[in-house]
DNA sequence: GTTCGGCAACGAACATCGTTCTAACATAGA
DNA sequence: TCTATGTTAGAACGATGTTCGTTGCCGAAC
């Protein structure tokens, strides 16, 4: 009270008598865990997780690094949150017995769908137990759904893990390759190629914002392998130009469920037959 | 000159005059791109993927990092070196038209081996396009024993793509938990918890070096939900605490494997209907 | 009305990282 | 012996996650 400090803004501090500046910076607008988060989802879509920091999440809400840390305790605690907050993004059906095969395939595009619209999704969440309250939430209905459709409980645990750990499996590499800011080729190729298989690049091709071109250096690159050497694969070589993510996606979850189904109607039976 | 700097080992150098000190740090056995590429695995094995560095390799071989940017180009480029040379561990058969189920089944088996004995591959895998030599001759070899099996060539090259996602995925959570020096559990929890929909942890609970005690922590959290919001996954949270990965992983393989065989014998029955 | 204590914010600093710069050295050929 | 070239390595740069110590705010107690 008095208004203490800074009373007359006319006159200077004397440099000497180092103050902290209070200028810019108000005391308004007090941080909260929740606006950190999402300007962490905000950055992350943005630009991405390679250049997701502290400091720029604290300019992001004009204040200081050390200032986030009182409210998530550390970077890799803020990406719990991030990712359970994403996975609150997906809504599973309530069960319809009679449906479930669909609905679980419609799980799994709706799990793919996130993790395309949020690229980095995949990789926040190795290492991460999905107990947070939507994680747990996402389990709770997808295990509902299995249930309703006759599983056994052994199989619908294993059927739920297996369901998202593939979906993770195929968007990993789906997203995995182009994350942001192009970078140049870079070439580290010195001397010393002394025992190369092939007169290709020396160790592996990074090759970037995927899609049709990617795709079309892909097969050049394979259909001018050494055919004695490699025969299937320069044979198989135009597979690679028209590989359609979408139509791949739902052979696996065609296979995935529908196999799922059999393990559970050979369940059924088995215990009908031992009955 | 003459033998200018450190010919007479028993006088030290002037310390004015700051020469650098190769007193020790022979300059005999030169660093080479393969001994690099080993000594980062032999430390990736035995320390993980999070505490490996430049500085720490090259104090492993006894000279400075800078030395190592000569022969890798960067941190990037040696990982990738370190990818296919792991990925050269595998020895796919040859085709056997007759087995190319239970072929493919091996290789999977083969891929988590690997996957498990070097728990850091998986997160290495991220953003690499395997086409290095040795990721190359295994691509080949996979889709040889899908071709001899009779399946098109279409099929053949997602289903090798979807084999290698779909056991990525798996493996990655299997091995992505616990990485090495056990971190404490850090619990962030602060105040503003207004909108948790259970009386659980906060955000999300990590469970290290998984087996048997994370299990149970798992089943006796689950079980301990309030049920009126998580009924199915309370009832089934038994089912938690023998999960058996080796079981999962069979019962993945086999789906996708049989999957993929029925596509397969279908497809060739279109094709023999529409001849 | 004043004092006090805890919640919250913040600047500065620390250790470490990947990487670059540049000078020094080693060795082979002239 | 001199020089050219390949190779090593110390020092430094910029950026990162995180900690420390201090400061300010605001409500409760006196």
């Amino acid at each position: 009270m008095h208004e203490s400090s800074g009373q007359f803004e006319g006159i200077p501090q004397p440099p000497w008598q180092r103050l902290p500046d209070r200028s810019a910076r108000r005391r308004r607008d007090p941080i909260s865990r929740e606006a950190i988060v999402d300007t962490a989802i905000r950055l992350l879509d943005a630009e991405g997780l390679d250049t997701l920091s502290m400091r720029r999440i604290a300019d992001e809400l004009g204040t200081g690094a050390a200032s986030l840390y009182w409210h998530v305790g550390s970077k890799d605690g803020l990406l719990d949150l991030v990712f359970d907050k994403l996975i609150g993004e997906l809504t599973i059906p309530g069960p319809q017995p009679g449906r479930w095969r669909e609905q679980l395939k419609d799980v799994a595009r709706a799990q793919r769908a996130v993790s395309l619209r949020h690229p980095y999704l995949v990789r926040i969440s190795i290492g991460r137990i999905p107990m947070g309250p939507n994680a747990l939430r996402y389990s709770e209905r997808v295990l509902a759904i299995l249930a309703a459709g006759g599983l056994p409980p052994r199989l619908a645990v294993q059927g739920s893990h297996l369901l998202i750990s593939t979906v993770n499996g195929f968007t990993l590499d789906e997203t995995g390759v182009g994350d942001d800011a192009a970078e140049d080729a870079s070439a580290h190729g010195a001397a010393t190629g002394h025992d190369a298989t092939t007169h290709g690049p020396d160790a592996t091709v990074h090759t970037h914002r995927g899609s049709q071109q990617g795709a079309n250096m892909v097969r050049d690159y394979l259909a001018a392998l050494p055919p004695q050497a490699f025969p299937t694969l320069v044979a198989m070589a135009g597979e690679y130009s028209h590989a359609d993510p979408d139509e791949r996606f739902e052979l696996l979850i065609d296979i995935f469920v529908d196999g799922l189904a059999r393990r559970a109607a050979s369940a059924a039976g088995d215990a009908k037959a031992s009955q």
